[in-house]
DNA sequence: CGCCTTCTTGATCGAATTCAAGGAATGTGG
DNA sequence: CCACATTCCTTGAATTCGATCAAGAAGGCG
């Protein structure tokens, strides 16, 4: 484990050179809101593996992931777990109007996160209508998300999931990626195998098995435990069970 | 199947005289901001069966559900079907900002919405913080229950699953009672045993036989096929895998 | 009455889980 | 540098829970 992160990022750094500032909450902010925003924010910086948040905390700051991978997990009595978002750069992380975490936010990698303070952010947010826009806009994406994430777990077979996850990943890579034209992609999954497993509702068992059934058929391609090369993505989202065009709704 | 709603709903009345007024999207709204929405709204009634809202459709209205029952369900190609969502009384449908439905929307039971036309709704949110206020709120509960539903469909048993859609029912049946003190619930079920199976991810035998068992092991007494007694609401929570007391997040 | 739709129950089957063993990669301390 | 531990992953065998296939019961309604 990287003992430390390069501490640069976690210093203060200016909302104009952030690398998330036209998708995060304060994309619609303008100059002087982001001004106002600079007051009130400070970057933490956590290591791998660490739960930012425990189920239940108090939670004193909302924020917005500036780089690496979180996950949100529910954890039942007896120990089952279930992922119940994953979240990336530019995604927000807690609920204003509300004190208790509702979830465990850990670090899936390294990770920095831009954090407001929770009841000066609130008071923005009453102010300044571009950031409760924006707030709303990005929690219609993601209920939209979790619904389709519902339809995954309650309907898709375990190759099915496997694969939707899968698209996920490449999805995301592919806006990444200068050169779209390419249809293969490359990628490494952020996952480990359980990690995917309580995500989609399966045992880290099931879901190797249905890696390698998917690398035997050829629909992907695994380098070590962790690369991935999709050679043909089309033939990814027929196996995820969508429709052949990405299906993204306008 | 009843023939007509009685109709005298579906004529224009007072919001000041809603059954949701405060629930709905107006909640926060003031006097004036309530006359304003007055002149874009109207009634629309639907029969049970009914489809609202064919996904990929057009949408030309938001709106509220002031009576009866929706749901929101995904299909995929082959049929297979996964409920995303549930629309009670006082719920929000529609995305402002977007055009396309993304789900279908059913009327379970006959039904009253309460429209909006939707340029001018998106118009007024715009310039009315209190709405956009308040769908953010509605949003963000939305996505609470998305994403505890997501551990219901990902990890929990088929018997479990039962309890919890009955929980869903107990709690909702309760919060209209005025006699909280009872332990005893009685309501009726507003769903087919196809339409529970389709919101758990089961097959309507499964459906069936688990809430055969759950009757005959005394959780639950039965009347018919829709008529359910709970004699014990934390037994049946306990059942649920839930923790012992509703665990509602503050 | 017979014809729907909705629901129940039984028998069988199969996909995913559970239990179990071992492999690969990485790190640690002698 | 090697023995050993740890974490992450893979694969096999047995088991089980829910799905599927099939038949018939219970109402509601023309």
């Amino acid at each position: 484990m990287n003992m430390l992160k390069e501490p640069s990022l976690s210093n203060p750094h200016d909302c104009v050179d952030c690398p998330i500032r036209h998708r995060a909450v304060c994309a619609r902010c303008e100059t002087d809101e982001l001004e106002a925003l600079e007051q009130i924010k400070y970057y933490r910086s956590f290591q791998a593996g660490q739960t930012l948040i425990w189920s239940g905390d108090q939670m004193d700051f909302v924020g917005s992931v500036v780089s690496g991978i979180a996950t949100l997990t529910q954890t039942m009595e007896d120990g089952r777990t279930q992922m119940v978002g994953l979240l990336l750069p530019s995604d927000f992380v807690g609920r204003p109007g509300r004190d208790g975490a509702a979830y465990d936010v850990v670090a899936t990698t390294d990770l920095v996160m831009c954090c407001f303070r929770k009841k000066p952010f609130e008071r923005m947010m009453m102010e300044t209508p571009h950031i409760a826009q924006r707030l709303l806009e990005m929690t219609l994406d993601e209920l939209d998300a979790a619904r389709e994430w519902m339809l995954v777990l309650g309907r898709k077979t375990a190759r099915e999931k496997i694969a939707s996850l899968l698209s996920i990943f490449a999805r995301r890579d592919a806006s990444l990626k200068v050169d779209v034209s390419k249809d293969t992609l490359v990628f490494d999954l952020p996952l480990t195998r359980e990690a995917m497993a309580d995500y989609l509702g399966l045992t880290l068992e099931t879901v190797s098995r249905q890696i390698s059934a998917l690398k035997k058929d050829g629909v992907i391609h695994l380098e070590g435990k962790r690369h991935v090369t999709i050679p043909n993505l089309s033939r990814l989202l027929e196996e995820a069970g969508d429709d052949a065009d990405g299906g993204i709704m306008v």
